[in-house]
DNA sequence: GTCTATAGCATGATAGAC
DNA sequence: GTCTATCATGCTATAGAC
């Protein structure tokens, strides 16, 4: 895990440079960031070459391509404890022993989940919201982008919420700080607002954990919204009208 | 599970008939749903008098909350599946032996947890809604009234909500139901208040949904609000202006 | 590189003493 | 009514054949 020797391999999921104009959309969005699973494996092999002990990469990242998919899958369905890694060979066609060349243990393979999704949310958030001045298309921007990744990768997304609390202390202490950091982004940019005069003088960092809220329910209840036929750009439209009214309400 | 042969061992929980003036605050709701663990738990023993296999009605019920209690933080620190009866006994002080006089199996402790809460939830926001004619002052008040009960009951729902996935088919849908149940209650008092012109023409389902996610995380994320100062009061107070701005801005 | 076979152990559940 | 002792099962993890 975490060995981050190998700078070519994060440059192979990089983002390519967005040239912010106005309101992104999802479309735009999903051709910008570009996010294909066997990008992620080969970063993750690459990443992970003393821990596996596969020597061919492109055998390596087919197999580890099946792995996470089926461990998301399986782990979604009925929780990261109760999924035995039977089953996970079942679902991915590798055998127990196979298996067991690109993990050492169970544990394993959370940190080849959780450590790619950090440095790709991590990243797209900063990289779409950086350049904006006005503090109301920066934090449309931020709501919209964070929407729109946890759309694209919403097993992973799924996963990280609904396991936290299971993973050791180290792992937890990550997933907890990534949480803040993304959760402080929305606070700054409020607190921006305010400092301009641009939003009225509320409470900032409550105000962010709302926004979290909003924002993971997207994910949590996927399957909710999609019976309701509720896509990803009217929710984000929603969200931006409900916040603009409480920001710029007239006091 | 499920006799419902005793309609006094339900009124043992029953909910005084409030009085609705105005604004409800946290201390008041918590004299009006007594909600004791032993009275809970005596509910739940003559609403399943055929699977515990205790006769003594005092001895049954204190063991009850014991087995609850543990039930309730051990799954919710590391999850249902992963908690074990071995830690379960070790927790309650019973024995493996004696915890099986109060379940059959591991699955009945989830059917223990779950009915007593499902029935609390459906009678709590019917009550201090009922009567209530103003759309604002209603919506306030199944708002209030559904983040006081979970925060009297907070472990209750984090189970409900994080252990909701691995439930057997015939639970699940009750816990859906009950999902859906109550975010028609939001909806409704919405759609209301647009009929009556009292607020804006906007898409109730979806407002219901996002008001859901936001009552969910208090009690979700109860650590990260303890330790930001944030009180149920002021929660509440933030949520009412939100949708304030939202419902009520002229278009 | 991948498989089958199995060791070693912890779990859910039960029988029977007190 | 509660305990200790034990069973059968199914799990993670590994050894060794191909």
């Amino acid at each position: 895990m975490r060995t981050d020797n190998n700078k070519q391999a994060i440059a192979a999921t990089q983002i390519q440079p967005a040239e912010h104009v106005t309101a992104l959309d999802y479309e735009r969005f999903k051709q910008i960031v570009s996010v294909s699973k066997s990008d992620i494996c080969t970063t993750l092999y690459r990443q992970n070459r003393d821990l596996i002990r596969i020597k061919k990469e492109h055998v390596a990242v087919r197999n580890l391509v099946r792995i996470i998919d089926s461990t998301l899958r399986l782990a979604n369905a009925k929780g990261f404890a109760a999924m035995t890694l039977r089953d996970l060979c079942n679902d991915s066609g590798l055998s127990m022993g196979g298996l067991y060349a690109y993990i050492r243990n169970k544990d394993d393979l959370i940190g080849l989940i959780q450590s790619h999704g950090f440095m790709l949310t991590r990243r797209t958030l900063d990289d779409f919201t950086r350049d904006i001045a006005d503090p109301r298309e920066k934090l449309d921007a931020a709501i919209r982008s964070h929407l729109f990744l946890s759309e694209l990768m919403r097993p992973w997304f799924y996963f990280s919420y609904m396991e936290a609390r299971h993973l050791s202390e180290t792992r937890k202490h990550e997933a907890v700080a990534i949480e803040r950091e993304t959760e402080t982004v929305y606070r700054d940019i409020i607190a921006e607002g305010i400092e301009a005069g641009v939003f009225r003088d509320i409470d900032a960092r409550l105000l962010a954990s709302l926004i979290k809220a909003m924002l993971q329910d997207w994910y949590l209840k996927r399957g909710k919204y999609r019976d309701q036929g509720t896509s990803v750009t009217m929710y984000a439209e929603t969200m931006r009208a409900v916040l603009e009214g409480y920001l710029e309400r007239n006091a």
